[in-house]
DNA sequence: CCTAATTGCTATAGCGACTAGAGGTTCAAG
DNA sequence: CTTGAACCTCTAGTCGCTATAGCAATTAGG
């Protein structure tokens, strides 16, 4: 028990302060008990946590799956089946927007070489962004989210 | 002047029918004529730039840069510099999210790779949550955004 | 002990790019 | 002329924060 203000925590934890509270007002991160002028303060559990959903938010998880991993991890006893299960659909999603990712910059640099750096009636940029028919791979749905 | 309805145009231009009354009220397109009863009905140039807006989001353009891009083309006799730098700005950022990515997905191998199947409590995929100093590479800040 | 600067508090609204739902109206095929 | 699919508007929700406003508490220096 550090007793560490919103701000430590954060320095500590890496994540800002508007977004632990915000983490506490979804239930991502318990109360903490407040000093006697109502200000938060935070033990070392906390910090654990939030170090827990820091790398876990870096990896690419969504906060509803690093809940369910989190309360696993609260009961060591039990299979880590649905935990594995998580990580492999996350690892499919990354290797399914990695390979989007891959189609788009092919495009991109087919669009960037080509142009002529003249004018914007013959530019590469927009003659292909206006004609599919232009672009060699397919670069369709692909997938999104939060990789930071 | 095809006089389609919202939804041909929709299938026509593979843009859901909210998607493009939400263009519409966000000026990203045009507000057509509509008919008697009041529905919209829309030429070939709707389906052109609609074209145009999805192939851009598919290259995980911002609506803001495809603004920008859709009033270049308006005056093709200008310098397509400004058109070739919001690519490469593009290009830059699509090759840093796919080296973020390629980062987590390494020690998501490594984490799913490591998992004995056995109980929680010795569970390589919650360990490495926990624990950043597990990881080998860095896989920190690496961006986010549509991709298609 | 006093003051000033920093840090903290709540509450609300906004971001991007849609998506979903309710509850009603118009259109086109048969 | 009926029926049912497609259309309409409007509001609210998604995700994971981020920003702003207008205060109150804490802390370091003198």
């Amino acid at each position: 028990m550090s007793d560490l203000s919103i701000g430590r925590l954060s320095a500590l934890s890496g994540v800002k302060v508007p977004t632990i509270r915000y983490y506490e007002s979804i239930g991502m991160l318990d109360e903490p008990p407040r000093s006697q002028g109502g200000q938060r303060r935070y033990g070392s559990s906390h910090l654990e946590r939030l170090r827990f959903i820091r790398h876990g938010r870096d990896l690419g998880f969504g906060l509803d799956d690093l809940r369910a991993l989190q309360s696993l991890s609260a009961r060591p006893d039990q299979s880590c089946a649905e935990a594995d299960s998580i990580a492999r659909r996350q690892l499919a999603d990354v290797e399914r927007r990695i390979a989007g990712l891959e189609a788009v910059r092919t495009e991109l640099l087919r669009m960037v070489e080509r142009c002529s750096h003249g004018v914007v009636d013959e530019c590469r940029v927009i003659q292909t962004l206006s004609d599919h028919g232009l672009c060699s791979a397919d670069h369709d749905p692909a997938g999104e989210a939060p990789v930071g």
